[in-house]
DNA sequence: GATAAAGTGGGTGAAAATGGGGAGATCCCT
DNA sequence: AGGGATCTCCCCATTTTCACCCACTTTATC
């Protein structure tokens, strides 16, 4: 697969599951995913070999500036180490839904090396809006 | 193949499906490419190989400066990866569908290193009318 | 005009997404 | 320590979606 690509609209269901979209679980079967809260809107979740390379500038981060230290600390102890199930899915720690105000549905977003998940109506918020910062950055990569 | 070239129009069925022309396969037999929005009117079609540059330099702009993450979210949330099927036809997503307003036809179009999706008329409109700016363009490569 | 190649249309079976039951583990309260 | 509540994980059932396959039409080639 060409990295993570495309956004999907799913449902969470009563317990906390979400199901990841297929695109994004070939080549990664039944492979552990760290998910993390790196942005206040939405949840991150990277596959391991992607993980590893973040756990490896974190790590430098922190050894260069002390003083990050424990801003690294307060993102590792919020990650947890997620597996999908055999149906495909993946379960949302509560406060971890709370924190982004997950309700019923989600919207899983795919940024290459990673994948986010947004409350839908957010999401829409943040993207539908237009800019010119935006066509100008996809001008100068797609000209 | 010396690049995409040549406009054709093929219509789009009830399932959203569009024949790639013969003559853009060729050479990308079953292999998959990236469709992406990268212009308000129409949609680009990317072979992997030819996206995976693109995917590079995004990733890399992120890097160096974290203020275009939000604009990569953007991006790649409008893409996905298609594979056509074995009469060599690609699913439109109905949302680009909507984006670029298709109906039952579409123009495609060769760019030598893409292939961009248009609708008709709004083509025809596009390069119709400049025939001055055209000429004055074709002469200072071509002269 | 025959033959092959490209494009178009549609049915259907496998895969994906969703929903929920129940066993085992863990925690907590009494 | 025992019993209840909660949380996970595993499994099975149902619905929905889409990729595959077959068939037909049109265009191109000789």
């Amino acid at each position: 697969m060409a990295g993570f690509l495309g956004s999907y609209l799913h449902s969470i269901d009563a317990k906390g599951r979400v199901s990841l979209p297929a695109s994004f679980r070939r080549g990664h079967e039944s492979a552990p995913f760290v998910l993390i809260q790196a942005q206040a809107e939405a949840l991150s979740l990277y596959p391991e070999e992607s993980w590893l390379e973040k756990q490896q500038e974190l790590r430098e981060l922190a050894r260069r500036n002390p003083d990050f230290r424990p801003l690294v600390l307060r993102l590792t102890a919020n990650a947890v180490e997620v597996t999908p199930d055999k149906q495909g899915r993946i379960l949302i720690p509560d406060r971890m839904r709370e924190a982004i105000e997950l309700g019923s549905e989600a919207r899983i977003v795919g940024a290459i090396d990673r994948v986010e998940i947004w409350e839908p109506d957010r999401f829409a918020e943040q993207t539908g809006a237009e800019d010119e910062a935006f066509d100008g950055f996809v001008r100068s990569i797609f000209a």
